[in-house]
DNA sequence: ATTTTATCGATAAAAAAATATCGATACAGG
DNA sequence: CCTGTATCGATATTTTTTTATCGATAAAAT
């Protein structure tokens, strides 16, 4: 079907820009308009035009034209299709506190290929009750449930003295890839896929640029 | 104060990871390590020894000793330094809802060097309360109180349809760099720093790591 | 005291990503 | 119908980031 070739060439990088650019696209097509050019996408999206057309030529098979550029509905379906936007895939999510009953009530989700199915928790006010239409079960029950399910992506967002154990009881259940919440790096088999949103990470680099632009700026 | 080469020499990659080294860092202190190599910290993190140490030579003049590895306490010391880690900022968050509830109850940040200091939110039953400690404000007064306060840091978390009038009042209040947690890219003037948690594009990663390991399997 | 070993730092090589260049082409305006 | 221009795609170049190599050295082992 392509998709080797789709796995092999497009970078790291590329796939995350994608999302903006699906975004994007959206919102011009929301506007009524029928083509864009990498140029007018570059600038919205503060890259350069050539970076963009690279990037869509990566992932989709799409001509652009001369003086009109790429039409607009043709690249947000390459889009979907590259992302497996169409097809939804089941998730777990692991600790009902704060973040993940935020996540949970995330509905953006859906679109992004993401179902969160069921929750689960080890605070006995919370089990047995439903958190944004999700039902939430014992923690004792994770691997048992995802096991049955074939569910294959856990989302953890519990507190990180608990998070290796989750993801633990997770891999046991059969789940092939880890979205991380907690501040800890987990150790995992080589064949799991794992994602760590490292909040500190990003503020680290969001104080160094301000950082960077006040002194700049002196 | 050598502060310059800091800025100059060292890669936004790096700077993503030093919160991760200052994490595992604090791990081995809190156990008892003097020193660590490395190797050790490589294995744990997923990366190479190589890069460890290339990253942290571009931080710390701490000199690591064959046989020995470096000095757990200096090291995280000029992490702390480099990241500033000690002395803290202050922020505003906009948006009350459940991320950003989340966020504000997150302790954490005040390790990092941030410090939301006050909420905003126009929903009028949440304006005057308090959560996790933190005073919530008419959206109205934002600019106003921002820059009364001298907030250089605003967070984001309102629902995608208001985060650019909500990124314009901040700059308006003279915030100097924007954490934005929207599903949408911002247009900004070019010395305000804005760092854009796009859950999407995380997940879009994942679900291709996924996806790629599958196929391998097969 | 000598050898072995785990480690380092510096430099070199490779890989990945971003950017520049340039000829080709479809549409718009004269 | 011609000319100018905004745009594309492909290839080449540059920059950035990661990984490999290797001689040096401090501690441990013989």
């Amino acid at each position: 079907m392509g998709n080797e070739k789709a796995l092999q060439n497009v970078s790291k990088a590329t796939i995350g820009r994608l999302p903006a650019y699906h975004r994007y696209l959206k919102e011009r097509q929301a506007a009524g308009e029928k083509t864009i050019s990498s140029t007018a996408i570059a600038e919205a999206l503060h890259l350069t035009a050539v970076q963009v057309r690279k990037d869509l030529a990566g992932i989709s098979s799409v001509a652009g034209k001369p003086k009109r550029g790429f039409a607009v509905e043709e690249l947000i379906e390459d889009i979907n299709r590259f992302l497996g936007y169409d097809n939804v895939t089941d998730a777990v999510l692991v600790g009902v506190g704060g973040l993940g009953s935020a996540l949970v009530g995330y509905d953006g989700f859906k679109n992004y290929g993401l179902n969160i199915v069921a929750a689960f928790d080890t605070d006995p006010l919370l089990i047995g009750r439903t958190v944004s239409g999700v039902r939430v079960y014992d923690a004792a029950e994770l691997a048992h449930l995802v096991r049955r399910q074939g569910v294959l992506i856990g989302v953890i967002t519990v507190p990180k003295g608990a998070a290796q154990k989750v993801a633990d009881e997770l891999v046991r259940g059969g789940v092939r890839a880890i979205w991380n919440f907690s501040p800890v790096h987990l150790a995992l088999p080589e064949n799991i896929a794992v994602k760590n949103e490292d909040m500190a990470a990003s503020l680290a680099i969001l104080s160094k640029r301000l950082a960077e632009i006040l002194y700049n700026e002196k």
